[in-house]
DNA sequence: CATGAATGAGCGTTCATTCAT
DNA sequence: CATGAATGAACGCTCATTCAT
């Protein structure tokens, strides 16, 4: 894993300056472009001079990689902690669908820097970044092999359909100036659990419904 | 709408040289990125001096916009072609993910650069080829909203919908060194098809499927 | 050979502004060192903008190169023209040496700098110039062979003798600040001279001394 | 005399600092030239802080001015003490060479320095360094005075001669890298006293020889 | 119309030096 | 006395843009 080096030694100072850093890296990048920021905006936003970054980041792709890197962190963080709030394996789906689209609401800046700006990195790091993509997609791709076991869904690619609910997941990011308009997220959210539910419930899954505390909810919004 | 101006007269040759210089920047900020393409390295694969592309376009910026809406012109264009191909709605549906995934696949580089630098335009420039987006988007929605007003789908948004769609198909060039690997464009389109008409036909949908030519198949080929 | 390379294609003006540049930077270096020297500052005293010198020239190291080389060539250059003035062999390691302290007498700034420098450049480019140095030893160094074959030096190390001359000569540059109070060049010279002569002409080679047309005057000049 | 100045009392601490700092920067700058070392390397190196170093000394050219110094000292401590060891004249200049030579091959590094770097010290600080090498230099020339009074060498410019005893020292740092590969230090060292003895001296030197121990050595070992 | 040399603002990065603790 | 985090000026280099020919 390559954590970036430093030339500081107190560790806490060095994760409170890494954590102004990204958080105005963030703030900039999302607004700017990764290559339209200057090291120095992110400096003075972060609070301190245009030198010091170089104590706690080596290079201007270091910092897009932290920033890169703390977006997806949220996600393993966030999904995991939800899926133990409920029981049903079609809840701990639709739960993960959900918690997801959450996070990707609070990154939405976030989210669409990553699609921008992942080019950027160099390929080690680029190839690490989405090793801990896969590790996020794995916690919905669980969800989605439980439910194919138990035969509540149809036999389908696990891992494409992982995939498209983390694309319409994000796609709350990429098209939110659009989405925004129309509706609220919690409608969003039950409208893509909607599509899958309908898409993927076998007989038996629509028939293990009333075991659910969640899932049915979505099939009762709709009338 | 704003078209990049000029100071030169000939309409003929800004035509041929402005496809030049789109040629060349579409295949550059492809595989290179916006920010790391030169004006140089892009008038020099165009074919001429460096000096020249100042004659057919005011800034780099101009040129990233050029690409931008002439990828999405591509789209406007293939779309309603294939539409007429076929007759019955659901059909006209299948059909146009299908055309659009085609159109996508033949510009992975292309759709990925539209990710990455949209926010590298003007804010001017970025509401006119969100304007040109919502233009393809309409080709689609057209097909939903018949089959919706037909009974053959559920009462969802249709703009919703359609942008699922889009994204879905849009996933192929996201995700392009993945899911590569592990299916063909046709294998992509047919699961892709296949969750939207499970999630979305109503039984009166169902029924219908027997006078459609190629929506058919799709249910027939998961047996 | 390393020869920089360009993106200029006008040969005659690559050779002008390389000239612009050396002569601009042996001045600066000779006056400031290479490391005090400013890419900014060459640019300006060779007349022109800062970016311009990157046309002609890849980095600054590149410069220091072209500056050390210009100061090498100049002597191999030099010496093998004086050669042919006269015949005698110890009259030719007279020239030999005469001609090689009036090239540093005319290049002080620049041997002091190559002292000084020759660090400064990469590994590759510090053997190159080692290798071109080592020519126009040997142009030395073949006077002082001809001198042992013939009976008229000692068995010297020739290659070590070389050394010797070569450096009493580039003293005239290092010592400079104190020796040009003292003397002039030519009683320099001549004093290097006698040196070498006592030092290393046998009986056979002062017997010789007569047939010599600018070696004998080195004694006589002595009484 | 430009003593570098500091802000701290106990002369034993400043001077105990100030031979960790000179320690450190000699090994430092001679591996990697002056500007190519760090404050920061030097302070690490000499075992205590980055901010400390400031406390004994004023700027980073007082360092190298120290080290400078330093070098010389050197040069000025061991030269007499050997002088003691022998009686006649010619023996005591033989010895001079001699352990000039030694010196320096015990200080390439180190003298290879003081080439590169005196540029970067200030005019006075030069002139500083110039003084004390005179002062070596005079070690030398009081050899060569006594000899030329007595009759053994030749009526030479005794400075002159001075200076090139010193530079043929010089140069086994100078050209080590190509001398150490043909030679040891005590042929290159006999090398260069067979050339002056030849070239200095007189028919009365010649037979002063016998009454020698280290000179006479030198012809025989010619033959 | 076309060329390509020239301009100069701006960026990432380094490091001597300072200063709060 | 000592520490080491913080400062900010400065440098090498790039490149969009201009302009003389």
């Amino acid at each position: 894993m390559s954590v970036v080096m430093t030339s500081i030694e107190d560790q806490e100072l060095i994760q409170k300056r890494r954590e102004q850093i990204v958080k105005a890296a963030t703030e900039l990048f999302g607004s700017k472009s990764y290559n339209g920021t200057t090291m120095k905006e992110i400096s003075k936003r972060a609070g301190f001079s245009s030198g010091l970054i170089y104590f706690y980041v080596k290079t201007k792709e270091d910092v897009l990689f932290l920033v890169l890197k703390n977006i997806i962190d949220g996600y393993n963080k966030e999904v995991p902690n939800a899926l133990l709030t409920v029981e049903h394996d079609i809840d701990k789906f639709c739960v993960a669908v959900k918690t997801y689209c959450d996070v990707v609401d609070k990154n939405i800046q976030a989210t669409l820097l990553a699609y921008r700006s992942t080019k950027d990195l160099s390929p080690e790091r680029r190839a690490e970044i989405m090793e801990l993509e896969h590790e996020t997609n794995s916690l919905v791709a669980g969800c989605v092999e439980n439910c194919i076991e138990k035969g509540f869904f149809r036999g389908v690619d696990i891992s494409l359909t992982t995939y498209q609910v983390v694309m319409l997941a994000h796609e709350w990011a990429l098209k939110s100036w659009h989405l925004r308009k129309k509706m609220s997220l919690a409608e969003y959210t039950e409208n893509i659990l909607s599509l899958f539910l309908h898409g993927l419930l076998t007989d038996a899954g629509r028939a293990a419904l009333n075991n659910t505390t969640f899932a049915k909810t979505i099939f009762e919004n709709e009338k």
